[in-house]
DNA sequence: CACTCTATATATAAGTT
DNA sequence: TAACTTATATATAGAGT
């Protein structure tokens, strides 16, 4: 029995508190539930317990998430704002650093050379020559290996003459074209590894690749 | 006075809706008021009617924004709205994009060729190659500049004896210490403009420059 | 409409199990 | 604890103004 008048003030006793917000929630939801259905509305509460346990009520046929999605349209509060604008942020950081990195490629393709000055031209000359010469490089390992590769291969021929009838996978297959056309030319190995001209080698990979 | 059992079933006649759901709401309002103070808590509801009229409760001391940042921390729901899920989806392109032309660009570098196979090598062999003769190519022409002006100033000068009194503006003044360092090896043209190799004009740069 | 009224339904505080 | 009980407070439907 609710005896005496209920005073509005808050409840000092904790177990008498935590009692009362769980049957008022009750109560709440119950009115909220009704409400929505009585009176075809759309309802969302979100509550905090004073130990911060979250409790919530939502209509049915709608979401916690479109309520507030449709709240931050109709009411003047910007209820996203801090996240929004940090996104903002974040994505303007990203354009801008991805601008910069488009930039640094065009003119390492050779475009947009006129926004440089005589130091800026200079040392991407020098990392120009520096990367060319570190890709020649790898380019002609590369190129060494499948020609070693290759001849160990007409080596094991050479010394067993059933080794053509072995059935290779598709991968082996196509260092086999390389090999076969490689051979329309050469005959010997090539140590060549001059990085500052044209080399023999170079004129070898023409070949090998077109 | 409630006569009879209240069926908790849409109201059809749409005054009697729009009454029931104005006295309600103040009922569920009251009620979530006094269970904020007599139990501490946090609460805001925000409801919509089926005219899509917006109402909203929010406890003393809070704001409704706060409780639903809250709620979005706190809860498993993603609240966000689909305009954040779209940022976030943009944000995570932009990062792709960014990775991507950060490798590339370390490939101009000469970093990360181990992923390249021999054609990838071959035409990043070949870009760096033309590159390096358009980079060449330009900051020759931009020398070339510099030197055309300095022998213009230098025939000013020798036309009026007056000239060097004229005070310059600042950029003006680098171009002349480009000169003045320029004078003390050199002493005519530069028509070489070789792409090949390095250069007569190469290593003036580096007097020049250095 | 926006109130008041009022019979009745519902909510609930505190006690009990 | 939580569920049940019950006296009382409160909410409210519908009518009246």
């Amino acid at each position: 029995m609710a005896r005496g008048k209920i005073q509005i003030k808050r409840i000092e006793n904790q177990t008498n508190r935590q009692v009362t917000y769980s049957k008022r929630r009750n109560g709440l939801f119950k009115k909220a539930h009704e409400l929505t259905v009585l009176c075809d509305a759309r309802v969302s509460i979100i509550m905090f317990s004073s130990s911060n346990k979250l409790h919530e009520f939502i209509s049915p046929n709608t979401s916690t998430k479109e309520i507030i999605d449709l709240y931050q349209t109709v009411s003047d509060v910007d209820v996203w704002s801090a996240h929004y604008e940090r996104m903002q942020e974040t994505k303007r950081k990203l354009l801008e650093t991805n601008r910069n990195l488009r930039t640094q490629i065009k003119q390492r393709l050779g475009e947009c050379l006129d926004e440089l000055d005589i130091q800026e031209l200079r040392s991407l000359e020098e990392e120009m020559e520096n990367t060319f010469k570190l890709v020649r490089e790898r380019k002609n390992k590369s190129q060494q290996d499948i020609q070693k590769n290759l001849i160990h291969e007409l080596e094991l021929r050479a010394e067993d003459p059933h080794y053509g009838l072995v059935d290779n996978g598709g991968d082996y297959d196509s260092v086999l074209g390389y090999q076969l056309r490689f051979h329309q030319n050469h005959h010997h190995n090539y140590p060549n590894h001059a990085l500052h001209s044209a080399s023999a080698s170079d004129i070898i990979t023409f070949h090998l690749l077109e």
